[in-house]
DNA sequence: TATAAAACAGACAGGTCTGTCTGCTGATAA
DNA sequence: TTATCAGCAGACAGACCTGTCTGTTTTATA
């Protein structure tokens, strides 16, 4: 037998500190979580934190990075199984009820993260990028989709998820993420000039 | 002469104090703004904020209570100025969109507050009661107007509210609200049976 | 004017936070 | 075998936070 299976094979204490960010960072909020929690939870020495990431800062920036790039691969996944942009579209707010329901659900990283960080912030930026990126591919979709006006539709289209993912958050309300799906629904028709 | 006018007057170290929290609570958030920055800029003792409060969280309950109630009033008073529930509801927009513009704008000081406090606080029960009634307000509206599904016009007209919030605040999209005030006209019109 | 209430300044306690530092351990590779 | 290097434990510094306490001064009212 190997003596490092793939399951109980010691990972890197980087990798374990992404990990251990991840749950606590999202699930509790950046600024209540401390180092030493996130040390404890990794099973890491500070020392080690330090010398890989050097503040606390750069660690919740990679932590961010990690986020949204599985987010794109999620996003990109889904959108591929459709052919018509409307119906990619519409998968995109049913992905996104899926993952809602889940009671880890917390609302959105980066919109918390943003209410948290600084304005001149690396983690504002890593934000920033998040959310232009999420709002091309909407502006891409909504153009694709012969939108009169695929801007227009493009930001309507993230507002309806910030909206709903506050509003699963905050009011712990999943119905909110297939209330923006039937809502989004109802703008496509009403942007495709018929 | 009065030695008191109107603009010198001393006021108490509540009101100064709850001036103080609204400035600053709202503008950098509740978790990064200290104590002793408030009673600084509040010109207070800080065994006056003890006194009045008894601690920090029931200033900021306080602080978000009174936001409330001007919301309220706010908001009565614009619909207040239409006949019909449809102008009733985009003059909710509109308002928000005035609001929106103001450059100390920083979003939803409901939805900043309840991403940052603990789940069974009392910041986050009057945050809760700040949304329902909301909620309930935009429902009615949706009711008076005829929709034919008042509870799902309701939930959608706060979705966009919330999601054109989070916009102009994190992207500092102040365009963000004028898109909402657009959305909200076509989703008014097809939820109403005509 | 006398008295009571409100507000003052500011030191202090006790806790938490980020970040640094020292010295040790165990695995890998030359 | 020996050199290298990632990682370990945990003490420590220094800043900041909430909340308490003492004693003084101002203000309002009877």
């Amino acid at each position: 037998m190997n003596a490092k299976t793939a399951t109980n094979e010691r990972r890197s204490a980087r990798d374990r500190l992404l990990d251990a960010a991840d749950e606590l960072f999202y699930s509790e909020g950046i600024q209540t979580v401390g180092i030493d929690r996130v040390i404890e939870r990794a099973g890491v020495a500070k020392a080690s934190l330090y010398d890989v990431f050097g503040s606390k800062e750069e660690l919740v920036r990679c932590y961010l990075q990690r986020r949204h790039e599985l987010r794109q691969i999620r996003m990109r996944e889904r959108i591929a199984l459709h052919e018509h942009p409307r119906e990619k579209i519409l998968s995109l707010f049913d992905a996104f009820a899926e993952y809602a329901a889940n009671p880890k659900f917390s609302g959105c990283a980066f919109a918390r993260a943003g209410a948290e960080a600084k304005p001149e912030s690396s983690v504002k930026a890593a934000v920033d990028e998040s959310r232009a990126w999420t709002r091309a591919l909407f502006t891409q979709l909504a153009l694709d989709a012969g939108a009169a006006d695929p801007n227009l539709l493009g930001l309507q289209l993230v507002s309806l998820y910030d909206g709903a993912s506050m509003s699963a958050y905050i009011d712990r309300n999943p119905q909110a993420a297939i209330v923006a799906r039937t809502t989004a629904a109802v703008l496509v028709d009403a942007a495709v000039a018929r």
